[in-house]
DNA sequence: AGCACGCCGACT
DNA sequence: GTCGGCGTGCTC
């Protein structure tokens, strides 16, 4: 077949076809990475098909230059579930290539390009990785040992043990032999040989094995129902509902020792900010060297390792945050999304994937089960359990004895300080640390407002500073340097003014409060106690800082931890027995239909960090709504209810998981040509809803959330449909329009938005 | 995405 | 008279 379909990394809705090479017509294969001439540039594209003729309407058609691997990168498997989510996210087959590619070895992208006589600085697009190389020595078998001298002699004797070692480590022994090795392979008494050098760093944390637990009865139910599924070799999904502590962990981990036994592979999905030391160092703990650990954070040369590992065979089990979905794992036999209804799944740059539901189309296209594990499962979620599309198993008991923390609920309209302000450690809350430090016992305060207060406001004028270039109010800072204004959406920053940039008056008042206050009149509150702060800011300081102030709370070194989002996941902290959200309706201030949801989920895990150890735990949700319905909930640890209650909401409302949603946006420097952008693909929109898409609701174009972001101003428009097919269609014609061109501005289809900004 | 081609303002 | 702004169009 002398044609080969590439698919290139560029945001194009097509493929393009080269001629194959006489000399690659036997060995290149679908999946396979070749290098391309294309608009006289040089791309590494992806083979994803062959054929014998050219399409008719071409009249030249270039030779692809020469395949980059062996054998397909992208297996049989990965390659439809990747242009199966193309088609679902109306998205290039490129780039969905692209997310899924390991980097290229820098070495083997160098070799190419001299051989085509390529540029030094031709644009290749792809993430490249400096793959780290060792030198292996190996002891040559016949030499004439006569003549040598001392240190050379050492040398040798060093491979009386070792058929073979690195350069590295052979100096490590003999720091003095340096000019004798050299000397030795001039020789040729030793032979040498370079070779990729194993780095991935969790692969030598060496863990403790660990022995398998007693399962409890509902673990033992919901691990036998797995197995049997397993045993089918077809796709399945499951939910696994189970409150916090309720040993989730265990049940994927006896699964993936089932799918081990079977000779099939795992892949487990957990939140970014889930994926800790103390997790991979469990699962290593009972499934050693087996294990790849695929994070963002890794240096790429890390992930190189992780990728080549599994594609290998040698790992059978990835572990990863979003992107491990594209894990290259023969014999899929089972993933894991734990925490599934976390909204961090969802990519929102770029590729707007959600790896909860892509990690459901993978399992269904390689015949796998998969597991969706939560404490407080998505709508979606719960919603396909009903309707059978999930097969759900509970674990509704805490593994261990303890008890779910008691949550009380704080009125925060009954006390305001003497200036009338809002007084944000209400009297309970204050007696709540205080019981907890006397006893000492650790809190943790939680507010997800970063900085020390939300906007700074003119009372005289009532003017609220504001970005430049963003319609939010700027956040005042006073940590790291001086007291300072910025915006938390885009990089804008200045000092604090005294006076009101409208009225001139000297009338400005801090409102709101953020994490660096709170922990200003924690400390001031209690003088004695040792008060903490985790937040993104905490983060960026240093590297490890984020790391530095965990340790230090489970050496209990630390009395009261203040913290946005970052303290609630993940962290098995069993000092803590405290737990004060101080201002639970925060989330409800967003304008989004998933608001109640969000806080639900929040304040679930959140009050989950309370009492994990020995100790009962006590959590105080401080409130100026005290009787919204999903923070009572919450605080009864009320699921049920709470989710019966939503999913009605939403079916009333027509909103997802009822209806399927894709959400059009549109921005642009110029206000009126982003909205008239807008409304050109509202129209189309609308035109398309006739006969064959009956059931699509056009709601729009409306300004965005935030009308203006870094300069530019945004428009949207939403699409409703009961049915995937529909909107599909609809959505397909509107990125045919946008394909076209939209410039100068830009717009893009999202399709089930997980953030409404 | 990039890089061409193409049509209107400030420079040697 | 040119150099160069970025608007629009095409890429096997």
């Amino acid at each position: 077949m002398p044609f080969a379909q590439v698919a290139l990394p560029l945001p194009l809705l097509r493929e393009f076809t080269y001629r194959v090479p006489e000399a690659l017509q036997t060995s290149l294969k679908e999946g396979m990475r070749v290098l391309v001439p294309f608009r006289r540039q040089h791309y590494v594209g992806v083979v994803i098909d062959r054929h014998d003729q050219a399409p008719a309407h071409l009249k030249t058609i270039s030779a692809l230059l020469e395949t980059l691997d062996q054998e397909p990168i992208f297996s049989h498997e990965l390659l439809s579930f990747l242009k199966r989510m193309a088609r679902y996210y109306g998205a290039a087959l490129g780039e969905c290539l692209k997310v899924a590619s390991p980097p290229i070895d820098l070495d083997t992208l160098r070799r190419l390009a001299d051989r085509h006589h390529l540029p030094s600085d031709m644009k290749l697009r792809l993430r490249t990785v400096k793959v780290p190389q060792e030198i292996h020595l190996r002891l040559n078998n016949s030499i004439a040992k006569n003549n040598l001298g001392k240190v050379q002699k050492e040398v040798l004797a060093f491979f009386e043990h070792t058929p073979e070692c690195t350069r590295k480590e052979l100096l490590g022994a003999l720091p003095h032999a340096q000019a004798s090795l050299r000397r030795l392979i001039q020789q040729e008494f030793i032979t040498t040989r370079e070779q990729p050098a194993r780095s991935d760093p969790f692969l030598h944390t060496h863990a403790v094995p660990d022995t398998t637990p007693t399962l409890n009865g509902d673990q033992e139910q919901a691990v036998t129902q797995l197995q049997e599924a397993l045993g089918k070799n077809s796709y399945q999904a499951f939910l696994l509902h189970g409150v916090t502590g309720s040993g989730k962990t265990e049940v994927y981990m006896q699964v993936i020792a089932e799918a081990h036994k079977q000779k099939r592979s795992a892949l487990v999905i957990v939140p970014e900010i889930a994926l800790t030391p103390q997790l991979v160092s469990r699962f290593r703990a009972r499934f050693g060297d087996t294990i790849a650990v695929l994070h963002s954070g890794l240096r790429e040369s890390h992930r190189f390792d992780a990728w080549q590992a599994l594609a290998q065979g040698k790992c059978r089990i990835a572990i990863g945050a979003r992107s491990a979905l594209f894990a290259p794992l023969p014999q899929l036999g089972v993933i894991i999304v734990d925490e599934e209804h976390d909204a961090s799944f969802k990519q929102e740059e770029g590729l707007r994937y959600h790896a909860r539901d892509m990690a459901l189309l993978r399992a269904q296209g390689a015949k796998a089960l998969c597991i969706l594990g939560s404490a407080t499962p998505s709508l979606e979620s719960y919603l396909r359990a009903q309707q059978g599309k999930l097969s759900i198993l509970k674990l509704p008991k805490r593994a261990t004895a303890h008890p779910l923390p008691h949550i009380e609920v704080v009125d925060l309209r009954r006390y305001r300080s003497t200036s009338g302000n809002p007084m944000w450690l209400s009297p309970p809350m204050r007696r709540g640390l205080q019981e907890c430090l006397d006893k000492q016992q650790q809190a943790m305060l939680y507010l997800n407002r970063r900085g020390f207060c939300a906007s700074l406001n003119c009372s005289e004028c009532g003017e609220v500073l504001q970005c430049p270039s963003c319609s939010v109010a700027l956040t005042k800072h006073q940590q790291v340097s001086s007291s300072h204004l910025r915006c938390h959406y885009c990089d804008h920053h200045s000092a604090t003014p005294t006076h009101c940039p409208h009225c001139k008056t000297d009338n400005l008042i801090d409102m709101g409060i953020g994490t660096e206050q709170l922990e200003e009149q924690v400390q001031t509150l209690f003088p004695q106690a040792r008060v903490a702060r985790l937040d993104r800011d905490t983060a960026s300081r240093s590297r490890h800082a984020t790391e530095e102030t965990l340790k230090r709370m489970h050496r209990r070194e630390i009395d009261i931890l203040v913290g946005t989002q970052m303290i609630t996941k993940g962290h098995d902290l069993p000092g803590v027995a405290f737990v004060g959200v101080i201002l639970a309706e925060q989330p409800l201030m967003i304008p989004d239909f998933r608001a109640s949801e969000r806080m639900f989920q929040i304040l679930s895990q959140v009050a989950g960090r309370a009492g994990r150890g020995d100790l009962p735990g006590r959590v105080l949700l401080q409130s100026y709504q005290p009787q919204h319905s999903a923070l009572r909930h919450a605080a009864n640890h009320d699921f049920m209810n709470f989710v019966n209650e939503e999913l009605s909401a939403r079916q009333e409302l027509h909103y997802p998981p009822y209806t399927h949603l894709a959400m059009v946006r549109v921005s642009a420097g110029d206000a009126r040509r982003a909205e008239q952008v807008c409304a050109e693909l509202a129209a189309i929109a609308k035109a398309q809803i006739n006969q064959t898409n009956p059931s699509v609701r056009v709601v729009g174009p409306a300004p965005a959330p935030l009308t203006r972001l870094r300069g530019r101003y945004r428009y949207r428009c939403m699409l409703f449909a009961a049915q995937r097919p529909a909107l599909r269609r609809v959505v397909e014609s509107l990125l045919q329009r946008i394909d076209k061109g939209v410039a100068p501005a830009r717009a893009s289809v999202d399709i089930d938005p997980q953030s409404m900004l």
